[in-house]
RNA sequence: GGCGCCAUCGUCUAGCGGUUAGGACAUAUCGUUUUCAACGAUAGAACCGGAGUUCGACUCUCCGUGGCGCUGCCA
């Protein structure tokens, strides 16, 4: 095959936001094209009027630019093509292979024969035509469906390779009669297994959240994000694993058969990997600038960047509940005299030395000391080690934490 | 109902006739330890069923079962 040749497309409606579903489709699609040094085509097909809107056209784009998947040609949109379509129909309408029904135009499908395709991924699928019945391809000359439309671009785009969801494959069996009908030839098909939900069912809005900006809004990297939709139904040689690496070594035929189930814990631990791999450039450049003298801590613990609000303590002191100040091996009361202990000897000797003076007051129970201690300065039960959290926010800040959970204290006896 | 696709640990998967069925995520336990995280170690966890083919089937064939998808003048 001359890899010049190769064409694929993407074609998403703009009825909503890009959904986990269709950019996995892309991401294949983009894969593979880069490989061979294909070209693809972004269009918009918005046959249906009533739920297409411009505004989602822009978002699309948006979430692919996010994603880093960009493409070569825009090859508009369907609503603006309709005396290309207008023209297919009429031929269809002239050579007999269409006609008319209640004002709308139907296909006319031959039931006597067998239709055969080679699909790259699922190999020879075959579909006998007796049980496919005229279908409707336009609702008039001036509007086409999705059947017409699609067959129609991909034939005009000159689409090598379709390479779409498995949810398509008895379209297929349409698109073919389709494409017999009109006189041109079939491009390769390669469905892909779909993404399920935890039910094993078609990932949808009921499994959570399906649509991308939910996943850019909870702060999943872009680089993750792709890195995962590209093993889920396939397996490279790492699953940790750059585009660059992946374009190289990708292959279509590789793709697996069977749908796999979204699995967010794993999305999470990509991300995770991905982040501890960013410089502190990088990092700082996208959790922000005011957390760069916490970096360290924050590059250990987060997972993705809505992790962040558990260092929100740093910026602002937060409100404690004095219950929270026990220790599990002792008593309230002991743990705030334990305490009022680490209050004096920072009001007297500072944060020089502060651990081992601690240590050393704590020698047997060390817990006694530092858990009010990083009750009182962070309001958590889980955070950062609390003398390196009291380092960062300095001698008079420690200070002042302290004094507040107390005073709220009095007040609360 | 009809048509189609699919079938290995909880999840993602490796395996392409002979393996102690491997890895990753998740989970559990232990270690370190002031909590969580991180880290290290360990553990549990799978070939849907039945026939065939074969000296030998997770692997090939058929049947069954199950799951999913499609079944619009939506895409």
């Amino acid at each position: 095959m001359n890899p010049a040749e190769i064409r694929v497309r993407f074609p998403p409606s703009p009825t909503g936001f890009l959904h986990i579903g269709n950019i996995r489709t892309f991401v294949f699609n983009w894969l593979f094209a880069k490989q061979n040094k294909g070209m693809i085509v972004l269009r918009m097909e918005d046959t249906d009027r009533e739920r297409s809107e411009k505004h989602f056209e822009k978002l699309i784009i948006e979430d692919l630019k996010w994603l880093g998947l960009d493409y070569d040609e825009f090859g508009g949109r369907q609503s603006e093509r309709t005396d290309i379509y207008n023209k297919y129909l009429k031929q269809l309408l002239d050579s007999g292979e269409a006609y008319e029904d209640d004002g709308a135009i139907k296909i006319k499908v031959d039931t006597g024969k067998t239709i055969i395709f080679d699909d790259v991924i699922r190999g020879r699928i075959e579909f006998d035509t007796k049980h496919e019945k005229d279908f409707v391809i336009a609702r008039n000359l001036d509007s086409p469906l999705y059947h017409l439309a699609v067959v129609v671009d991909d034939y005009e785009m000159r689409i090598s390779h379709i390479i779409r969801g498995e949810d398509h494959i008895a379209n297929t069996a349409k698109h073919i009669l389709l494409q017999e009908a009109l006189g041109f030839t079939s491009p390769i098909y390669a469905h892909l297994p779909l993404i399920l939900g935890s039910d094993k069912s078609k990932l949808s809005k009921r499994h959570g959240a399906v649509a991308l900006d939910e996943y850019k809004e909870q702060g999943f990297l872009p680089d993750a994000m792709f890195n995962y939709l590209a093993i889920l139904g396939y397996t490279p040689s790492a699953e940790i694993i750059s585009r660059e690496e992946l374009i190289k070594e990708f292959e279509l035929t590789k793709i697996h058969k069977a749908g796999a189930v979204f699995d967010i814990k794993k999305l999470e631990w990509i991300n995770g990997e991905y982040i501890k791999k960013m410089s502190n450039d990088e990092l700082l450049a996208t959790i922000g600038q005011k957390y760069e003298k916490i970096l360290p801590m924050v590059r250990e613990r987060m997972k993705k960047k809505s992790d962040l609000e558990e260092f929100d303590f740093f910026f602002e002191a937060p409100t404690v509940d004095p219950e929270l100040l026990k220790w599990k091996k002792a008593s309230l009361e002991e743990s705030k005299a334990m305490l009022a202990q680490v209050k004096e000897i920072i009001e007297q000797t500072g944060l020089e030395d502060i651990r081992a003076k601690l240590d050393a007051i704590g020698a047997g129970d060390r817990g006694l000391v530092y858990w009010p201690f990083r009750v009182a300065l962070s309001g958590r039960k889980a955070s950062p080690d609390p003398v390196d959290i009291a380092i960062i926010l300095g001698k008079d800040e420690v200070l002042r934490r302290i004094e507040n959970v107390n005073i709220k204290d009095q007040n609360d006896n």
